[in-house]
DNA sequence: CACTATACCTTGAACTTCAAAGTATGTCAA
DNA sequence: TTGACATACTTTGAAGTTCAAGGTATAGTG
């Protein structure tokens, strides 16, 4: 298990949409990428991923499409849409206020 | 409601512990300075706060002491322990390398 | 005496996350 | 063709988190 479970959370949402908004990408290589970019920091379960994914198909921040690798396999590959886009931008507006409130109460602390 | 609840969500103890490591306080006074400290970005309610107080002192991270104050009315300070200083400074850390990573993340976006 | 603000606490519902397991397919080797 | 393994998606049950709402109690005000 991850050691800062609630530190992570936060912004699974975020992340996801970070790295669909770099290029398009199938579940189950979200996760993988997701857990190197970690670094060990925490590393994401398919159960966690998935139904985040799910929720943000209906919310309409994502489309899929099922498409078939070289390979053969099928693979449900995610898009993020206009609306995603501008979901992340907010987000990641929100995030740096809320990082600038916790650094300045941090800073208050050995001042 | 928090319009960011996920965001927000993430350093709830990590926000209390650095309003202690500033000034023992007790709890009603945690709720108003914490609320103010996020400029409407997100309110706390109490159902939210209390419990997470009662939990990091079962954690040693605060204690506590019943004070009165000049009113008459009786309060619950919490002081923040050793043990809190330490997770407080090691939770700061891990929020940084955090950030550093979703800022990474974004700057891929359009770069 | 009613009303408001302070001050603490608990509960039930909704949601999130994880661990675990389930389903299915392609690759490789014996 | 059989077995083992990695890939790929999904669901389930349990544990944890947060909120809205309500409950208790006391002090001050009109």
């Amino acid at each position: 298990m991850s050691p800062n479970k609630e530190l992570i959370g936060a912004s699974t949402r975020l992340l996801i949409l970070s790295v669909l908004a770099r290029e398009a990408n199938y579940g189950y290589a979200i996760i993988r990428a997701i857990n190197q970019e970690g670094e060990g920091l925490f590393v994401w379960q398919e159960g966690t991923v998935y139904p985040i994914l799910h929720k943000l198909e209906k919310e309409g921040l994502v489309r899929t499409q099922w498409q078939e690798a070289d390979t053969g396999r099928k693979r449900k590959y995610y898009y993020i849409t206009a609306t995603g886009r501008g979901a992340l931008a907010a987000g990641t507006e929100d995030w740096a206020g809320f990082h600038k409130m916790i650094t300045a109460l941090g800073e208050g602390n050995h001042g």
